[in-house]
DNA sequence: CTAGGTGCAAATAATTTGCAGAGGC
DNA sequence: GCCTCTGCAAATTATTTGCACCTAG
């Protein structure tokens, strides 16, 4: 049960504060995953005997009506609440033996689900996907470990993942860009690019070792964000050879377009996300990239007001950053 | 208010048959979408008084044990109970001014969710989806049109569909084949092959037919069944080039190929299926294509006896059918 | 001072159960 | 005849409400 620094603080509200509601909302905020009323209730009265059922219940629809809270259904007609401020939208898998649950998040589900509603005209407002079944500990007889209920943090240990994972590719692809770039000029550019990306991976990785600060075990702990096409393919191979006759305007247009793919995919995704830190962090490495974007296109404009525009040979650029391709795992 | 044929006949029971739960039955059976509890006990009452509540929820027990019915939950602390004989697992996009709902499958859902599950080792038996929001209807306020609970016959039509495209592309594909080989014994075996192409199409558009006379509506109901690389991207394009010096053989390692992807990929989401009629078209096709399949490898084998195992020019044979690629809408 | 929060007990709502009698095999 | 089903009424469970009282703003 570790504490929860920061939430306490800030509780957004409405109505008044009391002692009462106050109470309430401190255990039910130390609490990691969800509660079912009566629970609340019990853990409650454990504190203070004379706080009633009812304060309770009506302090759940406070916090559900104050966006603290939010109501999970597990379909065993048990109503349970869970943290929804600084938490992000999530799914569960729930185990049907030892009755605890585990909570993912998938974009490529999320999706998917909005492409079926987009096709029925329907406006969603909120989405349930539920795995039932039987956790791993269970199936292999095993004490059940405790569950850690540190959505946050693992969000946003997997964002950054991502993010350090693109950065990666770019650098990758840049370096063999620049590697592979007979023109002088064209290969300077690129390891221009090169460099800034070891940089910035630089950053991102600085960041992620503060992550693991926080909690020593977070980087063995369980994939919350399931993420197909994010790092995966969002370079083209095969591009090698059109590299070679490339010139420095067509290559800052190759960055152009890498940078360009990456700012969107991370704008997209970081915006459909609730707040949360991985939200931030989506939307932080979208605005750096985008004005890594603006620069290399400050860039490009002054090189033609400079030397003219160039006839563009071959329409070899790689595909967009942030492309869905390669999709296999 | 259609009758659902033969649905009554086989109802698989255990227990006794009284008359009572045979009402019961015959009420819930006649119903289309879901129903609660209560809903179920008002209409068998209105039938017939005497039948106790208490009657109604335990029968409800035993059709959900018999497999007959079952549960679903739309998170509002009301049980509500499907028919599940005959009629397909799916999902439900539920809406909250008009609360009807609507069902959906997808498989590309399945899919993911599959994969979540299994990187947890999770064994799940059951998993919900729904998508709570606004329908079409209640957003222009219409007047909310009759929801059609014909599920199975959808499904039914969406598989022919999927089994009607993937047909299609094969004979599209053999037809180019065969216009491209130079080699006349390979464009022999490329000309036969789409005029099997052609009447195996043929038979599956009579079926096709014969579904939409069960219901002449049919064709504009909304998609059931959501299915990304199917039909789409089933043969790779680009492969004209290599086509032109196929021979004999090299033609049937193509059809080969081809046959076996498709075969692959409806028995593999066929298996998926809970039993219903689209469950049958989709493991009829897989079979067909594997009979198929196996004719092709018998001719093969056949060739190879009489003319010796020739050499392979080339590696590039198309992508089996039923991979994914091309995945963009 | 007064709107809103609180406790207690009673009300509701959905579902289950005990028990005596009825009905299928 | 036995075992299961059925009806009725009472019990249980989860949650809400009425009402008198209390307290923060």
């Amino acid at each position: 049960m570790s504490t929860l620094p920061d939430v306490r603080d800030l509780k957004p509200a409405g109505g008044k504060r009391s002692s009462k509601r106050e109470q309430i909302l401190n255990v039910f905020l130390n609490e990691e995953g969800h509660l079912t009323a009566e629970e609340l209730v019990s853990r409650v009265q454990r504190d203070d005997r004379r706080v009633s059922r009812a304060t309770v219940y009506r302090t759940i629809q406070w916090m559900v009506d104050a966006g603290i809270a939010s109501r999970v259904d597990f379909g065993d007609g048990l109503a349970r609440y869970e943290r929804s401020y600084h938490h992000p939208r999530h799914n569960h898998l729930i185990c049907n033996k030892c009755h605890r649950s585990f909570e993912f998040m998938s974009s490529d589900i999320e999706q998917l689900v909005d492409e079926v509603a987009a096709s029925r005209g329907f406006s969603a407002s909120q989405t349930v996907v539920q795995i039932h079944g039987v956790c791993e500990d269970c199936q292999h007889g095993r004490p059940a470990g405790s569950d850690h209920g540190l959505t946050d943090l693992l969000f946003a240990r997997d964002a950054l993942r991502m993010a350090i994972a693109t950065e990666r590719s770019g650098l990758e692809f840049y370096t063999r860009a620049a590697r592979l770039t007979k023109d002088a000029r064209g290969r300077s550019i690129f390891q221009k690019l090169a460099e800034e990306e070891r940089h910035h991976l630089g950053t991102l990785e600085g960041r992620y070792a503060e992550l693991l600060k926080r909690d020593p075990e977070l980087e063995t702990r369980p994939t919350f964000l399931f993420f197909k096409g994010a790092a995966h393919g969002l370079f083209a191979e095969g591009a090698d050879r059109l590299l070679q006759g490339v010139d420095d305007q067509q290559a800052l247009l190759v960055g152009i377009r890498c940078e360009r793919g990456s700012h969107q995919f991370f704008k997209k995704y970081g915006e459909r996300f609730e707040d949360s830190e991985g939200k931030q962090i989506f939307l932080e490495f979208a605005s750096e990239e985008r004005e890594h974007l603006d620069l290399l296109m400050r860039e490009y404009r002054a090189l033609v007001k400079r030397q003219g525009r160039r006839p563009r040979k071959g329409a070899g650029v790689p595909a967009a950053r942030g492309t869905r391709q390669g999709r296999r795992a």
